[in-house]
DNA sequence: CTTGACACCTTGTTTTTCTAGGTATAGGAT
DNA sequence: ATCCTATACCTAGAAAAACAAGGTGTCAAG
């Protein structure tokens, strides 16, 4: 899955890892790619964007660090963030949810 | 979910009404709202072209038909079709099972 | 004879994701 | 010394998908 096919849940990932705690752009891909078992194994050109579509959401927060000479823009979660997450977290139990429904649908009904 | 975020799952979800028996495509619309239950509720905008991307990449055949005055195209599953919802079908679990790690992600280890 | 359900279609807009570049530092290998 | 890799940021433009908003026409009920 490391082509294409993130699909709009973007947000709702980069929210949640940001929820553990306050991280780079560039961490934020690592830990997606962590803690999704590699399957996740997102492009700079598409993560930083998004950044920068949450940040400008109020979603979250972001100030430059210096750390062994690498400049960081270390993004926090707000609360309005917070909040987001939680309602797209639940977004996501009932898409995946009818997914479920629709594409695990009984052809027959199963013989008592 | 009548609004937007289908996110790139359409197919999947209009190869699977079809496996369960040839459709046309405003009874693949009710399919898959009562399927899923009323989660779903595409706007023919999204369907109709939908359709016609699976039909040109192979996945579908269609036919003309009449029913009491009324056209219809039925569309059918065509054998590359179901090896392709089988495959999708797998990146769906792969990719619901990642994000479930993701967002589900245990923020601190549960205390025994 | 109008309304609503049925049944199809397309055009254009918006949004998202990705490709493909670019900049710059640090550290290790050559 | 120089190169390569990893780290760390960025943007511009292309491509695709989902949708809104329009359109056509039939049939049945009121």
């Amino acid at each position: 899955m490391s082509g294409q096919a993130l699909k709009g849940h973007l947000d709702l990932l980069l929210l949640a890892v940001m929820a553990d705690g306050p991280k780079h752009g560039y961490a934020a891909i690592e830990a997606l790619r962590e803690r999704s078992d590699e399957v996740f194994d997102l492009p700079e050109g598409t993560v930083y964007p998004a950044l920068h579509r949450l940040e400008k959401a109020g979603y979250l927060t972001s100030e430059w660090t210096e750390v062994q000479g690498r400049r960081r823009r270390t993004y926090r979660l707000t609360k309005r963030g917070t909040s987001a997450l939680g309602e797209e977290r639940a977004t996501w139990d009932q898409f995946s949810a009818a997914v479920g429904r629709v594409i695990g649908g009984t052809p027959w009904p199963a013989t008592p």
